[in-house]
DNA sequence: TTTT
DNA sequence: TTTT
C-alpha cells in the first residue's frame, strides 16, 4: 500500500548542455547536471555559498523539450522523484541518485516560444476540467 | 506561455466528513475543510499554536477516494493549485480560495486497503516505464 | 500539537510594483498580486492557459528585498504559507487568502547583486554548520 | 549569488531506529533510511509498486525529536536539502546522497507528546508576528 | 494587474 | 469544524 511521497523541487543553472539518448519505439531520454546553488550566513557574518549539483533526467516529452530549449547556464524549475540506482563499473557495484523530473519550466526566458513549461502526462485533467451542468448556484462548501 | 508554478502542499485533519456532488456523466466532486496546525514559539517563549482552514475540492477518481476513505478527524496529505473563484450570493460577488487537490495519500492509516494514496492522470508513465533495450552498462552521465 | 504543514509555491509575474508599508520598530510588510499562468490541452487539444492570481505578503527583510528589488513583472519563486483573514469593510466581513511569504527568489535576472534569494531567520543552520570533531571516517549510516 | 533552491519532501516510514551520534559542544545527529513507497499502473493495468530508499540525516533540535519519538516503522514527513557528499572507503572514493532535514513530522501518531512536529531556527518569526500597531482597517493590498 |  |  502506498502512503509515500518522493518529491524533489529544484531551481538551479545547467553545468553542460543535456545529454540526449534515443531508445527503441522513439523514446527520448535527456541527462544534465543542475547546480542549486543557496546562500547563507556563516556564524561570523560572512555570506557563505553552497553549491549541490543534482543529476538529472528527462524522459519523452521533456526530453524533447530539454533537447529543443535548454542549453548549459539555461535555468530552470525542475520538480520530480528522488532515484537511486547502482551499476558496476570496473567489477565495482556503483551507486547513483538521479532526480526523476516530471515537471519543467524554462526560467527567466524572454524568448517567444510556446514551450516553457511542460508537464508529463496530464493531457485533459490538468486543471480538472468543469464537470458538466454544474448548476451556477451551486456553492461547493 | 506558461512560466508558473502553483502548487500549494498540506497536511493536516478533515473537519468534517467530505460533501459529495455527483455531476453529469459520472463526475464527482468531494468538498471538504482542512486544518493544518502548526506550532511555533513566541517571543516569551511560550509555546503557540496557529491552525488554517482550507477549502480543499478533489474530482473524480479523487472524489471517489475521498468519498469511500475519508472522514471528519482524518489525516491527508494533499498536494494540488491554489483556485481562487468568485460567485454571486445576496446579490454580492464574493470570493473563495480553494485547493484543487491532485494528490491524495491517507496517513497513519493502518488499515489494508490499496487506495491511501492516489495521484491524477499518470497512469503508465509515473513512475517513468523504463526505456526499451538500454544496454546496461549504458551509464547516464 | 502540530502535525500539519501548510505550504504554498509559486513561480510567477508581479502584476503590479509592491505596495510597501513601515509599522512600529522598523517593521516593514511588502505586498503584490502575484500571476501563475499555467498551460494545458483541452479536450479537443488546444493549447489553454490559466492564471492564477495570489495574494502576496512579506515581512522585515523579505521585505525590504521586494521593495529594492521587486517590479511590476519581475519573475520570483515564492514559498511560504497560505493564510486566510477576514477583515471588516462597508458593515460586511469580508475574507481573503494570502500568501505569507518566508523565502524569495528572483529568477532570471542576469544582475550582480547578491540579493535575489533570501530566506527568513535561519541565520547560521541553513546549511546546517558541520559539527565539532566530525572524525573524517564517520559514516552516516 | 544565490538562485537556486533544493528542496525534498519525503513522506515514508524508517527502515529501521535512528541511529544517534553526540558530537562536541552538545551536537547531536541523527541518521536513518526511509522508505517512500508510489503505487502505479503499469501498461497492462496492473498495480505496480516501487520503494525508494533515502538516507536521512538530521542535526541538533531535530535528532533530539528522532533520537526521543522516531522508531523503526514511524511514518514521517520530512522536508529538507538533498547533499551529495564524498568520502573514502578501501581506498576508493565513494559517493553518497543524504537528505538533511529541516522539518520533521511525525505523522499518524495518537501519543499524548508535544513533539510531533518540528522546525528548524525558526524561533518567533514563523509565523511571522503581527507588526506593532497595524491599525485595524488596514488592509493589505 | 504579470509573463510568453 | 480537525488533530494532539
Amino acid at each position: 500500500m502506498a502512503r509515500g511521497v518522493n518529491k524533489a523541487i529544484l531551481i538551479g543553472n545547467l553545468g553542460r548542455d543535456p545529454e540526449i539518448q534515443n531508445f527503441d519505439k522513439g523514446v527520448k531520454k535527456a541527462s544534465f547536471s543542475l547546480a542549486t546553488t543557496e546562500t547563507y550566513r556563516n556564524r561570523e557574518g560572512q555570506e557563505m555559498e553552497q553549491t549541490e549539483w543534482h543529476n538529472i533526467i528527462l524522459w519523452r516529452g521533456l526530453a524533447e523539450i530539454a533537447e529543443k530549449f535548454l542549453r548549459k547556464g539555461s535555468q530552470v524549475y525542475i520538480e520530480g522523484r528522488i532515484r537511486n540506482r547502482s551499476y558496476e563499473k570496473d567489477g565495482q557495484k556503483r551507486y547513483i541518485t538521479e532526480i526523476e523530473g516530471d515537471t519543467l519550466n524554462l526560467l527567466g526566458s524572454r524568448q517567444s516560444n510556446d514551450s516553457s513549461s511542460y508537464q508529463e502526462n496530464q493531457p485533459s485533467a490538468q486543471p480538472a476540467p468543469p464537470p458538466v451542468q454544474e448548476p451556477e448556484d451551486d456553492l461547493p462548501f
